[in-house]
DNA sequence: ACTATATTTCCATGATTATGGAAATATAGA
DNA sequence: TCTATATTTCCATAATCATGGAAATATAGT
C-alpha cells in the first residue's frame, strides 16, 4: 500500500461521525446496514450522513449495496486489515516482535 | 479507547507528511531518531516538521527524548497497538474471525 | 399515474488545517 | 561570554472540510 492510499483510508475515519459509523459497521458485519438505520441508531440527519457515507464509500472502507429503496452498507474488511498491516508493517527494526497481534473478534475488554 | 481519543490519534496520522514521519519512527525502533535526521531524510523544512511533531506528540503516537541539543523522537508502540485493537473491537458479529491478525515485524511483501 | 419512503445532491456558512520563512529559544563547547 | 547548531514559535495565507435544511431523485406498491 502506498503512503497517499493509506492517508484516504486514515482520512476518512478520522473524524468523529465516521469513525462511529465503520465502527458500527465493523461490528454489524457482513449483511451491513441501511442508511435510515444508521441515522436512527447514531442520530446524524440525512444529508450530514449522506455525505460522510460517501467519504467513507470513496475510500473504500465501506460498500453500498442497493436492495430496493433501501441501501446497505458493510465495511469492507480487507481494506481495513490492509491498513492496518501497512502500519505496522517491518516495524520496531527487527527488536522482538513490539507490536503484537490485535485483531480478535471476541476481545473482552475495552482497548 | 473512546471514540474522540481514537479520532485524535487518526487524525494525526491521516495526513501525508505525518504518515511519513510515523512509519519512519515505527521502523527506526526504540532509539527513535532526531527531528534533524527526519527532515534530512524526509525532506521536509524545519517549522514545518516541527508543525507536525508537535501534532503527533500531542496526539501521543510519538514522544520526544531531549539527549543535549537534540530532540529524539520514537514511535509510541503501545498507542498505536491500543489504537489497532480498537478498529478491530468486536468485529463482524461472532462470524468466524474476518479479521486476521495482522501486525509482524517481518512481513515481506507489500500489504 | 399517484403516494409514500429512502437516500442523495445542492449550497452557503463556519471551522479547521497545512505551509514555510524569519525570528526566537535552547543547548553545548571553547 | 561568544559562536555554532538544533529546534520551536510566530504569523499570514491558502486550502480543505463539516454541517444540515430544502429540494431533487429513486424505488416500490397500488
Amino acid at each position: 500500500m502506498e503512503t497517499k492510499l493509506a492517508v484516504a483510508l486514515l482520512s476518512s475515519i478520522a473524524q468523529e461521525a465516521r469513525l462511529e459509523i465503520f465502527r458500527l459497521l465493523v461490528q454489524t458485519g457482513s449483511e451491513g446496514m441501511a442508511a435510515g438505520g444508521l441515522a436512527e441508531k447514531l442520530g446524524i440527519p440525512a444529508s450530514t450522513l449522506s455525505f460522510h457515507l460517501k467519504e467513507l464509500t470513496h475510500a473504500g472502507l465501506v460498500t453500498p449495496n442497493q436492495q430496493g429503496r433501501f441501501i446497505y452498507y458493510s465495511a469492507n474488511y480487507q481494506a481495513m486489515n490492509d491498513l492496518l498491516a501497512y502500519l505496522t508493517l517491518n516495524c520496531c527494526a527487527g527488536e522482538q516482535s513490539c507490536c503484537t497481534p490485535q485483531c480478535s473478534s471476541e476481545k473482552t475488554g475495552q482497548a
